[in-house]
DNA sequence: TTGACGTCCAACCAACCAGTTGGATACCTT
DNA sequence: AAGGTATCCAACTGGTTGGTTGGACGTCAA
């Protein structure tokens, strides 16, 4: 049977394979979109068959999929948010996550201009995780879960994330010279912003004084 | 010559199929970007035969850069930020526009996407077109300009694209149900950020309670 | 009318690309 | 050792794509 422990060296090889197939697509697929990715490129850059990525994944556009499951995975699991998180803070590890690893908003973006308004693959999955992370913020603010702290959920992971997305725009509207400190700004945009949600006399010392 | 007054109806045929095959090549690449974009199904919801495309701009690429150039000058007219103008409703502005409208936050997530961080096109008219949205809200301010400002803008500009820019992610974040007013909680949240950078007892009645 | 110029188009092309096929090779089971 | 199973791959294919070509048509100047 194809899931016998016996098979472990074969299936142990065939698993690196899809990994390697992964990796070298999240690679072709930021890059260059669902559209502009090659599947031959991919292959060469996995030093594996074509063929294996319709053995493994049936098709491209399953294949990235799957490359989007794999990294929105690892993103929420590298950036957390739980109850009492500051939620500035928050923005400025969800900044910093983007910054070291640009590839993940990337695919997002590729992915949400390729599905307009259409379902996601697994978009129950992904409702619940952010509906967690709602109640986390809320319970951070001491309030129940409202539109209103989704809302801010929004926000906050748009100050985060926007500066990635268009870093064409970033660049001109910052100046090409030498890149001021944007984090600390978004960080303090966002601890102003969410200041009055906060319990009183939260932690966070800097801020206020323009 | 080609420029002979007298061409003028030669001209002005000319000039609508340029226009028609501009707004087809829009839809097209909006929906579609650029590598996904087809010149064929350009040249025919245009009604006009493929070749004029080549014969116009050149290549499938500059057809793209006209298309955004033209889209771009139409966001700054429609959405202007002038000095004196509360930034929490510039927002509002923005956000609007691009609910309306989301054929150009669509295009400039492609370019952005494409161009990844070489230069764009017409990379100076761009500059200085931030450079003086940076200047007004300075103003607004009633400081200098600086890299604090400049950030200000950016985190602006992302609470209003955002939501735009990963619709699939705001509807999961909010919910499919009915839509809350994710407007006037982003005006808002906008508006808790720069309180303190108004120059004292700005006009913006509503807001700070919770 | 004639000739030049610019617009327009049907048909064409060579390159490319996602997906397939048929068989070679390695491993595990009996 | 033989048979079954699964991985792997070189070569192929049929449809598509960006871009081209050669000429028809209409307009204006002389």
């Amino acid at each position: 049977m194809t899931q016998d422990p016996a098979a472990a060296t074969a299936t142990a090889t065939a698993a690196t394979t899809k990994q390697r197939l992964l990796a070298a697509a999240r690679e072709e697929f930021a890059a260059h979109g669902i559209a502009g990715a090659r599947v031959d490129r991919i292959a060469e850059l996995a030093g594996v068959n074509k063929e294996r990525i319709y053995g493994y994944f049936g098709s491209k556009q399953k294949l990235f999929d799957q490359v989007v499951s794999q990294a929105l995975d690892e993103l929420a699991e590298a950036v957390p948010l739980r109850p009492g998180d500051d939620p500035a803070e928050y923005v400025g590890r969800v900044y910093d996550f983007h910054r070291a690893n640009p590839v993940l908003v990337r695919l997002s973006l590729w992915e949400g201009l390729h599905y307009r308004d259409e379902a996601l693959p697994d978009e129950e999955r992904r409702a619940t995780h952010y509906e967690r992370k709602v109640a986390a913020l809320a319970e951070t603010f001491g309030t129940e879960v409202s539109p209103e702290v989704a809302s801010c959920l929004l926000g906050l992971i748009a100050l985060a994330a926007w500066p990635s997305a268009v870093p064409q725009m970033s660049r001109l509207i910052l100046g090409a010279g030498p890149r001021p400190d944007l984090r600390a700004h978004l960080v303090e945009f966002a601890r102003r912003a969410v200041a009055d949600s906060l319990p009183a006399g939260g932690g966070a010392g800097t801020g206020a004084e323009a």
